[in-house]
DNA sequence: GCATCCCTGACATCTGCGTGTTAGGGTGGG
DNA sequence: CCCACCCTAACACGCAGATGTCAGGGATGC
């Protein structure tokens, strides 16, 4: 129940090359035969045909989903990203403007050197 | 309290091209004067320092933030993705091959159409 | 044992991103 | 009223991502 490259190729429609280049981002990983050839079981079939169609209806591309990754293997990375976002575009109400600036600096601050 | 495009870049290390590249991806948005002059405030300056600071740390590119914007404003995209990512590369112990293929093949062209 | 597949690595192409620069036309403070 | 600044739009260009293709060297099956 396991294909080749180019078997699993023709039938997920991705091109051998893509399915090694999908391997490299490590969006989808073979296992490999003694020999080192890469062998394709249902399920890394199952994972391509859905990320092909993942791509096609949101409009997204390899890399973007190598960066999600990324955002899963390195929370670091993720907590530094939803603290940017997380602070507020313009100061809350109720705190004085210089007060809440240096407050905002400190935090910072703080997120970077963690 | 709020600076002129030319005053914002030199402060902040960007420069004027690139504040209003970084605008364009919906990261630090200023306001605009009357005649439409884009006005810097202490709190975008403070997003655009950190900004920098965190493409330079963790080696990512204002692309991937964008991204991460995109992911925070496209929940669906979002909860695609994490569901592609659950999705497990090895069949769970105690089902037969055949159902559970069947069953993650249902779930994602569930999790598609949606 | 020979045709056919696989592997890795490298080069070629096309496209898009990041960034600068320039052109043409308003704005604004002294 | 001028000069320095701002705006948008466009072209330029180097670099990286996405993809094909080829070369050299094993594996495999009939």
């Amino acid at each position: 129940m396991t294909l080749t490259i180019n078997e699993a190729a023709t039938t997920t429609g991705w091109s051998p090359r893509m399915l090694r280049y999908v391997e490299q981002l490590g969006l989808v990983e073979p296992t490999r035969s003694a020999a080192g050839y890469r062998l394709y079981g249902p399920a890394q079939l199952q994972r391509l045909r859905t990320l092909k169609a993942l791509l096609e209806t949101h409009d997204v591309e390899l890399g973007d989903v190598g960066f999600a990754l990324r955002l899963r293997q390195e929370p670091e990375l993720a907590t530094a990203l939803d603290d940017w976002f997380e602070t507020t575009p313009a100061a809350p109400v109720g705190v004085p403007e210089g007060d809440w600036l240096a407050f905002e600096q400190d935090k910072q601050q703080h997120l970077l050197n963690r």
